[in-house]
DNA sequence: GGCCAGGACACCA
DNA sequence: TGGTGTCATGGC
């Protein structure tokens, strides 16, 4: 439906896979405008890539990357994950590449599946804010499910595809996005009614 | 002026 | 395991 509505979103907003790792990371907790200007700063001064990022200091990137927030600690978060991704070898064998991924400090599930996904085209489907607000609106899930649960529910009810994860989760973020923050039921909203059956069904 | 955004971690009980 | 404080800017 979601797809009907807004077709195929070819997401993640970034040019290359560098690019889509330090989105991912910059993110965190924070709106996708302000990560923007941080990532044109890192651009304007030759620091959008992970090797440029591993040589440089952790202020001068905190300097670059103000505008989106928590600058200090994403500084040390984002020269972590260049660290890490720099050196690390064996990429295709997703399920070791995530637990590597997650034990590097500053990256949580959803950071390492939006890195996985997003940026390596493995098979994970990820779970953020967008994901648990519409669909315990929808009444599929309650929202304070553990990550791996939902994520669990919703690869065991896919086809398994990359494509697919990536198209689903995009729409996800677009719809979040656009209609439905804040009201429980938007009157344009193309979910509007299986979100007003959800409800009444709670009832 | 307050609330919130595409989280993660340290610390505590 | 679960709850709470902290990190911080910019848009609405």
């Amino acid at each position: 439906m979601l797809y009907k509505e807004y077709g195929p979103q070819h997401w993640w907003p970034g040019e290359t896979q560098d690019e889509i790792v330090i989105g991912a990371v910059l993110t965190q907790n924070t709106a996708w405008k302000n990560v923007e200007r941080a990532i044109a700063n890192l651009s304007k001064n030759g620091l959008l890539s992970l090797d440029a990022i591993a040589r440089e200091d952790v202020e001068r990137i905190a300097r670059l990357i103000q505008s989106c927030g928590y600058y200090n600690i994403k500084a040390k978060r984002l020269k972590n994950v260049a660290e890490f991704l720099t050196s690390y070898k064996d990429k295709r064998n997703c399920e070791q590449f995530r637990n590597a991924l997650l034990k590097v400090n500053g990256v949580g599930k959803e950071t390492a599946d939006s890195i996985l996904l997003y940026a390596f085209d493995l098979p994970v489907f990820v779970v953020d804010a967008y994901t648990r607000r519409i669909f315990s609106r929808l009444g599929i899930i309650k929202g304070t499910e553990p990550y791996d649960e939902i994520s669990k529910m919703f690869i065991s009810s896919l086809p398994k595809s990359v494509r697919v994860y990536n198209e689903y989760h995009a729409l996800i973020v677009r719809h979040g996005k656009e209609r439905c923050r804040k009201r429980p039921l938007c009157s344009e909203c193309v979910l509007r009614d299986k979100c007003q059956n959800a409800l009444q069904h709670q009832r």
